[in-house]
DNA sequence: GCGACAG
DNA sequence: ATCTTGTCGC
């Protein structure tokens, strides 16, 4: 049964009944994009023995790309890892360090996916729902579904298709560069997803959210272990 | 049955 | 995710 005093599922099974339980709260996005005036990137760093991580958000400002704020929290990977239930290690942590934000941004980027998801609950779906903000995610492989390869220009994308839906969209963010894999987490829709990535990727791969933050959690991770 | 499997 | 050097190319 759940850790009463934490609500934190202590197995698989726990796990997946959660996702089906939250999976109901994921709203669509607006017809008419709302642009966010400030976005932020969430990313996890894991030591090497697997006790501790660290958790960073870092919050850009939508237009200019510009660190407007940042936090970070120190934590133990709730779960163990295991594909498709991959949130619950991070989740909590996470949460921590959005908590400590001092500028609330509209959209989150996650590094990980969203709707591309054997349960269409990926980690993006999960911070979106238990925060309430709009969230997408971003993830640098693939896990569900197929596609065909996307044409070799930025901008060029691919539906990401699983069971017969679409869950994503395989994105050129650089041409002649590989793929990223974009999917909804919660209140965006896809096209908006995919345009929010266009815009935070004038010059890398991943995202300039997913790169701040992964810089910021692996000095966090660096000066907790010493070194 | 076997292999694959976000981070 | 993490363990790791050099190397090719803009």
């Amino acid at each position: 049964m759940p850790d009463a005093r934490s609500g934190r599922p202590a197995t698989p099974a726990e796990a997946e009944r959660e996702q089906l339980r939250l999976r109901e709260l994921v709203r669509p996005g607006p017809a008419r994009p709302v642009r966010p005036a400030r976005v932020a990137g969430l990313d996890v760093a894991y030591a090497p023995d697997d006790s501790v991580l660290a958790a960073a958000v870092v919050v850009l400002d939508a237009v200019t790309l510009e660190v407007v704020d940042s936090a970070h929290a120190l934590g133990r990977p709730a779960f163990g890892y295991v594909p498709g239930l991959f949130a619950f290690r991070e989740v909590p942590t996470l949460l921590d360090a959005l908590e400590r934000l001092t500028a609330v941004p509209e959209l989150l980027v996650c590094d990980g996916h969203g709707r591309a998801h054997p349960r269409r609950f990926g980690l993006a779906c999960h911070l979106g729902v238990l925060t309430g903000l709009a969230s997408i995610g971003v993830a640098k492989t693939a896990f569900v579904g197929t596609h065909a390869p996307p044409g070799p220009a930025r901008g060029d994308r691919s539906p990401l298709v699983d069971a017969g839906e679409t869950v994503g969209a395989v994105l050129r963010t650089r041409s002649g560069v590989k793929p990223v894999y974009v999917s909804t987490g919660h209140r965006v829709e896809l096209d908006a997803a995919v345009d929010q990535v266009l815009a935070l990727t004038p010059r890398y791969r991943l995202p300039e959210t997913t790169r701040q933050a992964d810089r910021l959690c692996r000095s966090v991770l660096r000066a907790r272990l010493g070194g």
